[in-house]
DNA sequence: CCTTGACTTAGAGCGCGCTCTAAGTCCTAT
DNA sequence: ATAGGACTTAGAGCGCGCTCTAAGTCAAGG
């Protein structure tokens, strides 16, 4: 039997706020979530894990546009999941990329800390 | 003797635009740069390093008026030196957090891809 | 003299990603 | 019956960080 939840259940859950989980399903990001009898929305467990990775997407910064790019091969079928993967695979590399440039940026911002300790003559 | 450089060749050597130089400066991120007879910037390699330095706050995700903050430290002379360590430090947590969520976002990512190209027979 | 082009300012505009508001519907409890 | 509370929609509003525009000044070259 499928448990399902009400939008402020999957907000509390999702960690997103209601506005959000309704914004990113008008913006295309989901699905229609299917409603109950008086329209209320009922999100499952699959919309949830839907949910969640499209938020680890954001999170890592990929744009709006290009995570509803994702959700529309994810509507798509099987036939799209040589895109999918390309799509991931090219995140992935833009992520590293800002590991890594972040990394750096984190040393110098250290190199500077460590100035300002021997100035004050901490350490 | 000191180089300088019109607003432009900042820009360049910076790698902002010309506008954001102006805006920084509008923003109190960098103390007025100085004149040459008709009223436009000479930026001297001073003003370089700083927006620089400050370019890499930016890059890191600091918040302009959290960058304003820290320039306002820099114009306040030494005894500012305190501070100035303690807001470098935060950030610098900061910067480790979100590089340790990012982290965790992308093995959820990686784990993805590597679902896919089974599913593609790839490998 | 006059054009060209790099600069100046104040202020408007923009893209992004939410976030909130207003007005309305529906169910439940009193 | 009525009040409360959770939901619905369309659409407006907002904070951020630029980015651009319009109108003007100035110096150099032809």
């Amino acid at each position: 039997m499928g448990v399902s939840l009400s939008i402020s259940e999957a907000a509390e859950k999702s960690g997103l706020s209601v506005h959000t989980l309704r914004y990113y399903e008008r913006a295309g990001l989901l699905e229609p979530i299917s409603r109950n009898g008086s329209g209320h929305r009922r999100y499952v467990e699959e919309d949830l894990e839907r949910i969640r990775f499209l938020s680890r997407l954001r999170a890592t910064g990929m744009p709006i546009r290009r995570v509803r790019r994702y959700a529309e091969l994810l509507n798509g079928g099987d036939e799209t999941n040589e895109e999918r993967l390309a799509l991931l695979e090219e995140h992935r590399a833009s992520v590293l990329a800002l590991l890594d440039q972040t990394a750096q940026n984190l040393e110098l911002i250290e190199f500077k800390i460590d100035l300002y300790r021997e100035r004050l003559g901490r350490k």
